[in-house]
DNA sequence: TTGAAAGCGCTAACAT
DNA sequence: ATGTTAGCGCTTTCAA
């Protein structure tokens, strides 16, 4: 019907309000005070015509998008989008929106969403990889724009970082095992002990001593990140002389396979063999028992990003770079 | 370091290139031919000077923010990240850009989502609701933004469709089993047949029908949309004096119920009960026996929807709203 | 408490 | 093949 151009301009608001743009600009914004009885007269205006500021104007000559970037590798991974949502739980109310690019973790990707965040003019960018070159972030850091990084390890000057806290979050997990009476507590972890998993074992490592329980090497076990990886895993451990009475794994998927193969051997979790994962992935409730698990605190990593952000924003220079730790939450549930 | 507001600009660009701006921004978007030299010294000058063109102004000024707004309940509801991710699939080869909004399905919020998008004049939406009024989308259609609606049924002149095809996977599901020797089908649907549940039941029943079978009222269970709900509804069922001996649920986490219900009674799956679903949720195949299902398209949802709005969006003004019906897909498991 | 005028960085007519 | 000029819709000095 109407065509594209003819939505009602801030002009217009003033004619019919009988008061400058200057004016019912303000009246918007609010920073600069409006007598009460023009405020009225401009947002029965606004109101007849229908009027909708034109953001990107404003944001051209303000220089302020009220816009969030956030780069993720995949948002089709469970993970990103309890994330992007504590972004929004304080963002929102912030008045900020979000613009997401999946980069499905290449680098190529990475640095053209990062360019493109700076076209964009956003305001600051949550920025979720885990191998990127610190070079890449340059560009935006040059450009004057917050980022906080999600996951990984290495601060860099500059850059907020928000992670769990793994280390700590295997420990607990670790301490529940032993107070609920496992003795011969085994790890199931990924190909080799690097990144995450690397703080995992530590944590894993760690409750055992201080609870002085010798630590088995045996009892590690190194495996795909997959159900079929984890129920090798655990079926490797049970075929040793002293098999394990818990298993912790290093993803919820993993220890689907450690039911997997309890299963396979007619034992009964958790009275003969405990199974706990990381994550509370959706299907974690969903399995037979239900798994017991560490929740990866998504959203609450994201609302904490979400802070970081509005604080740089506002500050214009803030101090130093923050490391914020979230640390996951214990869920019981039946396998453990 | 460099402060926010000294990004280069065009113009100092086309004055290291030796050119003036309007030369520089047809380099740039190839409106109008620039010679290979000219090109050159242009491309050179971007480069040693970092620039990044402003995306905001030049949406001002062309009219095209080359965004589109995704207004969905909660990202978090796992179905929705696929779709955004079915979208990006076609929107983002094409140079646009999406910004999320999360309504929790409630009109208010939905309203003001809508609002917002057009205050950020994107150049068109997507907006998954239900129950959403059609006089909700009216501004968005006067301000010529065109929208597809995803899911939900109702036709509104002017708003395009696209939504998956709940009747006939229904019955492809029924045929599925049928085809491969179950002679007492049930249903198990939610507390009322109404939305799509309504057109599974009646896809449910034309393939029995088609294939010779009465359709027995009694092995259509109303109960919850839960796991508990999907387990309690079976149970009814196979306390019948003739019992199924296959049950179509409405939704995955139902079917794992219904799994829940035959371990219960000791009935092995699918020799003395098959189980199906639908949406094929992450944890369908991860159960056990993993889950035969219908999956719910949410790829190629998005897809067919960005599709729809790319040529809406050139074509200035197009014909007739479309509807688009995606099949679901049959996913062979165990179960069934 | 309110207005007038300038300009954010870019693209599109209209030139040549 | 390239340049000049005007202006997208708003906010922000500066002035009253």
């Amino acid at each position: 019907m109407a065509a594209r151009g003819d939505r009602p301009r801030i002009g217009q608001v003033a004619d019919l309000a009988g008061v400058s743009a200057t004016t019912v600009s303000h009246a918007l914004n609010g920073r600069r005070p409006v007598s009460a009885a023009t405020r009225k007269r401009i947002l029965d205006a606004i109101e007849q015509l229908g009027y909708r500021p034109n953001v990107v104007a404003r944001g051209l000559r303000a220089g302020r998008t009220m816009t969030i970037g956030l780069v993720i590798p995949d948002i089709t991974n469970p993970f990103y989008p309890v994330l992007a949502r504590g972004l929004q739980d304080v963002l929102g109310p912030a008045g900020y929106d979000e613009i997401v690019t999946n980069t499905n973790g290449e680098r190529d990707l990475e640095r053209l969403a990062l360019d493109k965040m700076i076209s964009r003019q956003v305001d600051g960018i949550a920025f979720a990889v885990f191998h990127t070159h610190p070079d890449d972030l340059r560009p935006v850091i040059d450009a004057g724009i917050p980022v906080v990084r999600l996951g990984g390890r290495q601060a860099q000057p500059g850059v907020d970082l928000v992670h769990s806290d793994d280390e700590s979050s295997a420990a607990e997990a670790t301490r529940h095992l032993l107070r609920t009476g496992y003795q011969q507590i085994a790890f199931v972890c990924g190909p080799a002990a690097e990144g995450p998993a690397a703080e995992r074992v530590a944590g894993y490592r760690a409750a055992l001593q201080e609870a002085g329980h010798a630590v088995d090497p045996d009892l590690i076990a190194y495996t795909e990140f997959s159900r079929a990886g984890g129920a090798a895993g655990v079926g490797g451990l049970l075929d040793l002389a002293r098999p394990p009475d818990a298993v912790l794994c290093a993803n919820d998927v993993m220890a689907i396979g450690a039911l997997d193969a309890a299963r396979e051997r007619s034992l009964r979790v958790p009275d003969d063999l405990a199974v706990m994962g990381f994550d509370d992935i959706e299907a974690a409730s969903l399995v037979s028992p239900q798994l017991t698990t560490m929740a990866n605190p998504a959203r609450e990593i994201g609302q904490a990003c979400g802070r970081l952000l509005i604080d740089r924003i506002s500050d214009a220079v803030g101090g130093d770079a923050t490391e914020v730790i979230i640390p996951a939450r214990l869920i019981r549930r039946q396998s453990a």
